[in-house]
DNA sequence: ATTTTCACTTGATTTGCATCAAGTGTTGCG
DNA sequence: CGCAACACTTGATGCAAATCAAGTGAAAAT
């Protein structure tokens, strides 16, 4: 009953593109045809574009200056390069990780579609971080300094750049909880539950989805080992909590996997 | 031998003021009197208005509205407030926390000098950590809304708000590599030197620090208990690579640190 | 079709840190 | 001054996750 039911519900591939819902009409679309342009993109509620009036997405336009494809396994960009620009994600997964001197590295987050990356760059005006596609993607390449320019010029877009900035921030405190003081079942849950709440702002499944990453590249993530990623799914699944099969997963029960992440205390 | 060294060379209490050296004038001055600005801030080469020319620096003036006292153990700004200033550090050391629902908290950053802290408040005008001082500590005030029309005019000034909220989310990164795939030993050892090279940055020691902190506020920020942040010193002591007295330590042997959150591959 | 590779699962064992517990040193207060 | 509160240290024990190891299943390569 997985084969039919565990793909999200427009595309066969949906997940990893722009939106659920309302997009069959983009897909139809050749996309070499399609205007570079945010004001008729579909991600425009989740992405850039958003919180700005029409006239000002008509000005935001010429923010992006081209696309980018990414083969899945290979990079967007790498630790020590140049930065210069910022990308959203049209379609596509990403992840980014870092890496010490001697070698280890970190996962510090999974990115979908609608989502910027590339801000690790700018303090330093090289990249910290290596951002690879889980998946064949697509990005639009968002000159920075072409985002300063207009910023200054547009108000809603630099209070927007701002949040987008101070989002990942916060992301990354709740990130920092997660890894110094949660236990193993505790990280799994909260990422099934970011990860599902995510997709269902883009018009998936509440209770389904499909993992781009492996359970290592999870683990990475999580501060655990992928065998304790392994272990603690099947407990999940022991105790009913989801369905697995292999990295499609479905959420049976979302109130038990929010008990997990903040146990209730009976005393 | 601790009691005449470990304090930093400038003032009795100076590592917890604005800069340790060529800031004996700033505190001979009754602060009452001393202009709200930032043009004659002896902090500048590390705040808000690095990278300014002279002419820039003099129209940042009145972006601090004011100054604000925070007496040891009370909060700068708590979760959930609403959100409207930036702050800079002028004196003290703070720490910055997040906790969930069930009250577990994690430390998610210890701030000094010349560090700008409130990113946090911008994404959805509502704080989502508490900034404790963890010791009395002057901040100057700095309206949100007035950052982001100074910046609109100065570009200089709106790199730098983008750089100084790109190191936030860079830093994070690093204590998430932290947390995430380091022992007790390397994190610690981490911290320390993290520490010490910040003050060094303000004119302090390269080898002696006072800890603002207690054992269990480093534990949070670590991902570690109490009783192992203890145990590690008390290991660093036993193979000399530091001097512990209290809050007062002293880095005999920073090589030492060095390799332990590197650790040297030998084969 | 067969082999190789890779991702994942599961079991046995080890270990690093947490927990529990008892104590010492320091600071502040009536 | 003596007492209480707090921060810290140190020891004994327990446990969650890491490590080591063997095997399964799916996908890619030959």
């Amino acid at each position: 009953m997985f084969d039919q039911d565990a793909k999200p519900r427009s595309s066969p591939d949906a997940q990893s593109a722009g939106l659920g819902k309302g997009n069959s009409k983009v897909i139809s679309i050749n996309q070499q045809t399609m205007k570079v342009a945010c004001s008729n993109c579909n991600l425009r509620e989740l992405c850039m574009p958003l919180g700005l009036s029409s006239v000002e997405l008509d000005r935001i336009d010429d923010m992006v200056a081209s696309r980018r494809k990414i083969k899945r396994g290979s990079t967007l960009f790498r630790n020590g390069e140049k930065f210069a620009n910022l990308y959203a994600i049209r379609t596509g997964f990403f992840k980014t990780c870092v890496a010490s001197e001697d070698g280890r590295d970190q996962v510090t987050g999974f990115q979908m579609a609608g989502e910027v990356i590339g801000l690790d760059g700018i303090v330093n005006d090289h990249h910290t971080c290596d951002a690879v596609a889980l998946e064949d993607a697509e990005v639009c390449v968002m000159p920075f300094d072409r985002i300063e320019d207009l910023s200054r010029e547009i108000n809603a877009l630099q209070r927007h750049v701002h949040k987008i900035m101070s989002r990942e921030i916060v992301r990354e405190n709740g990130v920092m909880l997660l890894l110094g003081s949660m236990r193993a079942e505790e990280r799994l849950a909260a990422f099934l539950l970011n990860l599902v709440q995510r997709l269902h702002a883009r018009g998936f499944s509440q209770s389904e989805l499909v993992l781009r990453m492996t359970r290592e590249e999870i683990g990475s993530y999580l501060g655990l080992k992928l065998e304790t990623v392994s272990r603690t799914f099947s407990r999940f699944v022991e105790d009913g909590i989801v369905e697995v099969r292999q990295r499609h997963v479905r959420i049976l029960n979302t109130d038990a996997l929010r008990d997990i992440v903040n146990p209730k205390v009976s005393d």
